[in-house]
RNA sequence: GGGGGUGUGGCGGAAUUGGUAGACGCGCUAGACUCAAAAUCUGGUUGGAAACAGUGUGGGUUCGAUUCCCACCGCCCCUACCA
């Protein structure tokens, strides 16, 4: 007799709920709202891997509890379906990108389906879809109309092999963080949103959110805000030399200052003109500019070389000091030069170490004083957002080039601007987008004065799709509106938002500052889109490396729920350690997982409709409590444990109270919704668990059969005593004295009696 | 260099306003069932015969320390010349 057929179980309910259309939330202003929400997937060819399901399952787990205490819920997916890996396959294959991209979709939604995730399937959104991303060119107009997205040339960093410009935000090191090449500077014109800007608010923000302490230092930290003067140092030939700085109380030991490279192209010209070693200069700074940021960091000994003749002055003292080029300082950070003290600043001292620069003892200024220094100024790291890619597969940039009108938005009637039908998606090498081949599409008439004017050729990041998303979710059909006012008013900010680690200062920074954008513009009512976020661990392969197709150790989860089943692979990847730790995977742990849900379908055979035993109902209280405690605190390892436990205990028994299992099937279901689903019916119940009330519990039912007292003698366990749970504290203390095992260590007079309620009585002798 | 985290049985891991160290699970082991095996079930499983010892190492505070304090060692992650 087979007692747990997973495969139709699963089968069963996953058409169940479809069918019923169970977790679709309808606006519902007498229920209290609660928004779940994870990153969207980008749909790649290689399907599900194992670590997607870990934070749609935990989501998933905190979903169906809030459900079940009667909050209308609101766990939405979809498809980050935009990117590079899908325009590369179609390089590859010839496969046109929205074909490879929709048979991707395909595959992903069946395996999530197949795991049984609460999703509110209906409200599905595919960032690449017209319908989707007429409303990102939409939002982009709106934030040019605010003054926020502007062109200009600048330089890019560009990565040779993928030929694209990229985001600061997408360097690794230094390298392209998808092919790993070094990137090269490269000067282009392009589209940047205003996001320096927003620094301040995007840390004031911060405060209002309840973000894991270190996402909030990454992002915090990345922003890199520091506050000092800026300081101008009048030169020898003329004009001044401005920098900035955090010390302007060390004004008095600057003994030189270094221009970066850069600058010194910038201000002298190509020929580094007018020094007495122009050449040496020249030599130096166009070696050093071509030169990529990692090689330049990795030089251990500084170099550089004087500008000889030019001098400088302190405004401070006066004092006349030596102006050098040095590729240790950075060109795009404050004014690409600095006022160097060597006493004090350690790449400066190891600069003057390497120059034979002597330098003194610094005199600091009083803080007083130093207020007084230059001009009081504020500098960010964080750059604007280079909004700008040369690639196919992208929302084009609703924008056109007019001679007379310069750059002019689409009307919002022309939107979507839909992607033109390319046969050749191979960058350009000169940097231009494909898009810049269609010649019909690019010319195109000014939507101002109607002369000939040409479409904007570059497309978005595969990051601006996902910045809004959270709010196509809560009215994902409107056809006249991104969203409707009262949809956003009514599911207002996501109440918990699960990602990867790897989007803090990407996805998460840039969806902050275009909802803050939005709200500004008055389109949106809050400017904090995400009132909790936390972030999954990654799943290992066994042995705790990672899984790659290379090491052939990859765990695909539909072989998993073939062969145990969906709620196997659920409940297992919530065992299988700390939520937010970085777990190896082990398919012989696993079935330990298996085993306990069969013996919890095996179980389901011993119910009997009698009344609950004291014991019983002891179990049951304890589980409700830590399996809720435990969801609540996303310690969902323990959440399970806590299933085990109860389950062990009611299988002592010849059989178990209906009314408890009943209860254990709903602590149960919001971790193995299919079987517990299987369970709930067999148990007679005509309506889906899913909208069940959760466990409520009898805190005096936890202690209705007694405490347990561990008796220490000088602080070491030395017995225990079983007493019940109304006994007062004197009465414990003479139990714990007259036990013999403790007795026997009372050797000398008694000091004292340290007693814990419910837990401890310790003799101190 | 800077920042964050972490160190507990054979393994994954439990236990923090200081209060039974090793929950739960895996593995191993003995037994039941079986001709046999798998599956399943029952018991055992930190070391030690025991007294005791035991949470990276060494100190400290405390009736009592995995938990708090000091110093040190190891591993992991992030970040990286930001003036």
């Amino acid at each position: 007799m087979t007692t747990y057929d997973f495969n139709a179980i699963e089968k069963k309910w996953q058409k169940y709920w479809e069918e019923k259309s169970l977790f679709n939330p309808k606006i519902d202003k007498s229920k209290k709202k609660f928004y779940a929400l994870c990153e969207f997937p980008y749909p790649s060819g290689a399907g599900l891997h194992v670590g997607h399901p870990r934070g749609y399952t935990a989501l998933d787990i905190v979903a169906r509890r809030k459900r079940m205490q009667g909050f209308n819920v609101l766990y939405p997916m979809g498809f980050d379906s935009f990117g590079l890996p899908t325009e590369h396959y179609a390089i590859k294959t010839g496969i046109r990108p929205e074909v490879a991209t929709e048979q991707n979709i395909a595959t992903f939604k069946a395996q999530m389906k197949s795991l049984g995730f609460s999703f509110a399937w209906e409200r599905e959104v595919i960032t690449s879809s017209p319908e989707y991303y007429r409303w990102t060119q939409w939002q982009f107009i709106q934030l040019f109309k605010l003054g926020l997205a502007y062109k200009e040339t600048t330089e890019v960093w560009w990565c040779p092999k993928c030929k694209i410009g990229i985001a600061n935000e997408e360097l690794e090191a230094g390298r392209c963080e998808r092919c790993d090449a070094e990137v090269e500077k490269k000067t282009r014109e392009i589209w940047s949103l205003k996001m320096q800007s927003y620094s301040d608010r995007l840390i004031e923000g911060l405060s209002r959110v309840d973000f894991l302490e270190n996402i909030k230092k990454m992002q915090i930290d990345w922003i890199g805000r520091s506050e000092g003067a800026e300081v101008e140092f009048p030169l020898s030939k003329g004009g001044s030399l401005r920098v900035f700085t955090t010390r302007p109380d060390t004004i008095a030991g600057v003994e030189f200052m270094v221009i970066s490279p850069e600058e010194v192209l910038e201000r002298f010209g190509p020929l580094c003109g007018g020094f007495d070693n122009s050449d040496e200069v020249c030599g130096y700074v166009n070696a050093a500019v071509v030169r990529t940021d990692v090689e330049r960091s990795q030089t251990k000994v500084k170099t550089g070389v004087p500008l000889a003749g030019l001098v400088a002055t302190n405004p401070y003292n006066g004092r006349e000091i030596p102006v050098y080029t040095a590729d240790y300082v950075l060109y795009g950070y404050g004014t690409g030069a600095i006022m160097a003290v060597p006493d004090l600043d350690e790449r400066d001292g190891e600069f003057a170490n390497a120059m034979g620069i002597k330098f003194g003892e610094t005199k600091l200024l009083s803080p007083d004083d130093a207020l007084k220094v230059g001009e009081r100024k504020v500098n960010y790291k964080m750059q604007d957002w280079q909004f700008s890619r040369q690639r196919y597969w992208g929302e084009p940039i609703p924008m056109v080039h007019c001679s007379m009108c310069g750059w002019v938005p689409l009307p919002e009637s022309e939107l979507p601007l839909k992607l033109p039908h390319v046969d050749n998606y191979l960058p350009t090498d000169d940097g231009s987008s494909p898009l810049a081949r269609v010649a019909d599409w690019v010319n195109t008439k000014c939507p101002t004065c109607g002369g000939a004017a040409k479409r904007e050729t570059d497309t978005m990041p595969m990051w601006a799709g996902s910045c809004w998303y959270y709010l196509r979710y809560m009215d994902a059909h409107n056809d006249r509106e991104f969203a409707s006012r009262e949809a956003m008013d009514y599911w207002g900010q996501v109440d918990l938002y699960n990602g990867g680690q790897e989007h803090t200062t990407r996805h998460l920074l840039y969806a902050r500052f275009w909802s803050k954008a939005l709200c500004d513009g008055g389109f949106i009512p809050n400017d904090e889109p995400f009132m909790r976020r936390i972030m999954h661990g990654m799943i290992l392969a066994e042995g705790g490396v990672k899984m790659s197709k290379s090491k052939n150790n990859v765990i695909n989860p539909n072989d998993i729920v073939a062969e145990y089943g969906a709620d196997t692979l659920r409940v297992y990847e919530m065992f299988i350690g700390p939520y937010d730790q970085a777990v190896a995977w082990s398919t012989e742990s696993m079935i330990g997982v298996h085993r306990f849900l069969k013996r919890a379908a095996a179980l389901s055979e011993r119910v009997e409709d009698r009344a609950a035993t004291v014991a019983e109902r002891s179990v049951l209280a304890v589980a409700a409590r830590d399996v809720s405690e435990r969801i609540d605190a996303l310690k969902f390892n323990t959440a399970v444990s806590a299933l085990m436990i109860a389950l062990n205990a009611f299988e002592e028994g010849d059989s178990v109270a209906k009314s408890v299992f009943a209860d254990f099937v709903k602590l149960l279901s919001p971790f193995a919704p299919h079987l517990a689903e299987e369970l709930w019916e067999r148990l007679g119940n005509a309506e889906s668990i899913a909208f069940a009330s959760w466990v409520e519990f009898d805190a005096a039912d936890i202690s209705a059969e007694g405490i347990v007292y561990v008796v220490q003698v000088g602080g070491k366990r030395r017995a225990e005593i079983s007493v019940g749970a109304d006994m007062d504290q004197a009465e414990v203390e003479r139990l714990a004295m007259v036990e013999e095992s403790v007795a026997k260590f009372i050797t000398s007079p008694v000091k004292k009696v340290i007693f814990v309620p419910g837990k401890i009585v310790n003799i101190v002798i």
